[in-house]
DNA sequence: ACCATTTAGTTAGCCGGCTAACTAAAAGCT
DNA sequence: AGCTTTTAGTTAGCCGGCTAACTAAATGGT
């Protein structure tokens, strides 16, 4: 019996770290109103608002149909509004409402308290070198998916 | 403009990494047929064979809808059997097929593969600290889920 | 023995993801 | 100009997740 040996891979904890992860984020966001999810379309929105629906797949890095979907809904909900490119017919350009930018805060605020949660009774010394690392792995991530 | 302080955060970082790491399994095991989620159910039952729906769920951290699901396409693909338990009328227990046992080498090849590719670059050390860190970080995560 | 309560799974329906196949507009080539 | 190719988004449909509401069997109290 035992357990099976890939539950002690670093892989999979980190699998279950983020399952685990994207619950609680996702229970903090559901307070306002949002699904684990919509709240990286707002954030790229807060940061620069106005950005074409492809260009915000790209940034996202999510496929094109998700952000059909996510922006149906979002547009839905009064968080977000789509009108056209005047530069090109086939494209729109996605703007915040201000009930969109009103969430920043709060959104912000969940993301702190998750952090902290995560972050339980570690260290300045071992957060640092947490984060490093996650830093470190998301490059050897995104260069193999560019690779393909 | 700059990038917004979020995506500054371990906690956004991590978001990232998951959804990268989902996928770059995601990718390997589709050569094998399999979605990202099921590789999971297997795992429980190469480990302990014949588990209850139940017992499935909690030991993936899943509510119970969702294993009903994965079961009923699981058992489409011929790779697990559901036989009622003798003991209990309501329950039933999970039975691996042979397909199901056979898979057990390949997957646990693609877990291998795509942890390479995560940790591409990495000395030891720094593995052996990374996924310390990620023991730590899950059990803040678990710990914070069951204290609700 | 009986009834209320708890427990095990299912169904329906939502959301974030994906791929495949499509439409329509823009860009490029001749 | 006219035709081909590329690009931008959409639709349909699948999968892993979830919650809410339900059925049916086991358990517990009296």
């Amino acid at each position: 019996m035992g357990t099976h040996p890939v539950k002690g891979r670093t892989g999979f904890t980190l699998a279950k770290v983020c399952k685990a992860h994207r619950g609680n984020v996702g229970e903090l966001l559901a307070a306002h109103g949002l699904h684990v999810g919509q709240e990286m379309v707002l954030v790229e929105l807060w940061e620069s608002d106005g950005l074409r629906g492809g260009e915000l797949a790209v940034r996202l890095g999510v496929e094109p149909p998700t952000i059909t979907k996510m922006l149906r809904r979002l547009e839905g909900c009064g968080l977000v509004e789509r009108r056209p490119d005047p530069s090109d017919a086939r494209s729109f350009r996605v703007y915040l409402t201000d009930d969109g930018r009103a969430l920043e805060g709060p959104v912000t605020g969940c993301w702190e308290l998750s952090e902290e949660r995560l972050l339980a009774g570690m260290g300045e010394e071992d957060r640092r070198t947490f984060h490093e690392l996650l830093v470190r792995v998301r490059g050897n991530l995104d260069s193999c998916s560019a690779a393909e």
